[in-house]
DNA sequence: GAAATCAACGAAAACGTTTTCGATTTGATT
DNA sequence: AATCAAATCGAAAACGTTTTCGTTGATTTC
């Protein structure tokens, strides 16, 4: 039981394969009489394209790659639906590989992808990622490339992103106004421009209300784990007592400073209130439940899944592109912890 | 800039393109000699194979398919994690389709990764799967096939599963050791195996240990959500205020639970027990702790893939292949709901 | 009646690789 | 000198599709 393939349909049919195809593919230059025949044997063959055959003879495979770095994850996995539904919608499929936060695997996965020839390439980077060689790499060689969430802004690609340091200022000046004074940031790692961003959402947002800035209210995560929330929580109560607000990076790490305020009882919200970022789940079942940052998830898939088909789209008609950048609007979600 | 070929390697180095392809593919006809100046010019010019000519020729593609009903859920997207880490060590890439729960997209997609000729397909199935005619037609057309956790037993295939009633039954005899006299079960819905099997887990923990099963105390989820949790644990402490153990079937819907109890005051576990199931992330940093089955995901996803790339190398090989069932071990996570 | 138009079809090249099966040369062996 | 074996290479088919460019015969136009 082999495949059905043009050639056997034209053969029964006693006409050529181009003919076959014309008909299969509703050419103007095939009779109306043919066409029906075609389609009809087509029908009773189930016959499908072969698409290794198609690929090669188009050079597209329309299948597209996505490099993220962790699938575990609530915002992320909020993306990838937006992406896979998007593409779905108009006829591509997605290849998802996962960094783990690391350059190197980072770097072999976009050499993977572009061996694949995939049509084009959605990515969030990692957290160490430094080095931009392999980015500029698929830029060369001109596949079509959207960044989202992480970016590098020195990479000249189109971009969905939220503006990380204004949501940051409100998520810091939502606790002004519900009366802190001191207010202590546990910030991502160093690298990433999103956690820089944060960072200075908050010290621009302190500077507004003129409140010092002080650096010993500054902690960096490293691996920006729930572990790490605890941690930081504790250290805050003991080397600072009388801070009453503290914006956490991400509501991952958010739930850990509840939870170790929780055990101590350290009351949230009368004596210090938190808000995180990124609105998971979670942060709505947690006790208290978590004022956070709203973040499109979804619709950031979508959207870039969008800007990358505009690419692709322009490079198959050879029009020129020129990168778009996306930002979306983020919301301050008010919850028990910051009443 | 045109992509290298070997046609260019060929003519350039004035060969043919047979031995250009030899050479790169270390065959022992090749010199030493014309090996090494393949393999320089090879490498200095860049030259990846052009994936879809290989895959023509050799009618494979290296990339798999994967079904699910969930991306953005914990179980799955763990399960995810595994597939893709496993598929990457051995030179596969994975697409990966989101069902929805629904058997319509179910049979769209499977009809989608088998017109892209994957080289595998693993999948589990959405609630509503109560017909099988597309995954029979997976088998039928030959295409290596994995199922795991939503499975159909009337399919022929690997399986990758745990033992739902056994650990459904271990989830009820923890409630009782720990004193429980009258426990409710939520239970999922209808049609798929897995809540089947749970629900008579629970049944026969309660004959085993002479507790009169009381169909009243069952209750039945639509949508396996939080709300559902919420909504039946107001139901429960309506109709049956003495019940004090609840089995949940999965974490999702015991936080919901939680929550409601942690609203109206009532006491967990001094009033009621509550034990979950799939050990979420969650479940761990929730307000009390909940209790629950721990089953491996990525363990699942590790698997699956194993069993699914050990059909495909019998296929290549044209040695036949049994389908084999992998049964993983789950182990229950006492924790504060039932203390 | 010659020229132009049109409808319907097909031959063949092309996409880039893999692999079979010879062909050729060289050196060693009888 | 004839035979054989080994080493090295290449021609060509095949994978299945798409698309360009002709070809043919029929019809219309001047």
């Amino acid at each position: 039981m082999k495949e059905t393939t043009l050639k056997q349909i034209a053969e029964t049919l006693g006409i050529s394969i181009t003919t076959v195809s014309k008909a299969l593919k509703n050419y103007s230059d095939v009779s109306e009489k043919t066409k029906k025949s075609v389609i009809d044997l087509a029908a009773s063959l189930q016959y499908t394209p072969n698409s290794f055959a198609v690929n090669l003879r188009t050079k597209e495979s329309r299948t597209i790659g996505l490099i993220i770095p962790e699938v575990v994850h609530h915002f992320f996995s909020n993306v990838i639906n937006g992406i896979i539904a998007e593409a779905e919608k108009n006829g591509y499929l997605v290849i998802i590989l996962q960094s783990n936060e690391s350059l190197e695997l980072e770097k072999k996965q976009v050499e993977l992808l572009m061996n694949k020839r995939v049509d084009g390439i959605i990515m969030s980077l990692s957290n160490d990622s430094n080095d931009e060689n392999h980015i500029k790499e698929i830029l060369k060689r001109e596949i079509p490339f959207v960044q989202f969430d992480k970016i590098s802004k020195l990479i000249k690609s189109s971009k969905v992103i939220i503006n990380d340091q204004n949501a940051a200022f409100d998520a810091t000046a939502h606790l002004i106004k519900k009366g802190c004074k001191k207010i202590a940031h546990i910030r991502g790692p160093v690298n990433p421009q999103n956690a820089i961003d944060r960072f200075l959402g908050y010290k621009k947002a302190l500077e507004h209300y003129r409140i010092a800035f002080d650096y010993n209210l500054v902690y960096t995560c490293k691996n920006v784990t729930f572990d790490e929330g605890k941690l930081f929580a504790e250290q805050i109560v003991k080397e600072h007592p009388d801070v009453d607000g503290i914006f956490v990076i991400t509501d991952l790490v958010a739930v850990g400073v509840l939870a170790h305020f929780n055990e101590n009882k350290i009351k949230i919200p009368e004596q210090v209130k938190v808000i995180g970022f990124s609105n998971w789940f979670m942060s709505q079942v947690i006790t208290p439940k978590l004022s956070t940052v709203d973040q499109p998830s979804y619709e950031m898939g979508v959207e870039s899944f969008n800007l990358l088909l505009e690419e692709m789209n322009c490079r198959k008609d050879i029009i020129p592109f020129s990168p778009r950048t996306i930002e979306l609007a983020t919301s301050i979600i008010e919850r028990d912890s910051t009443l």
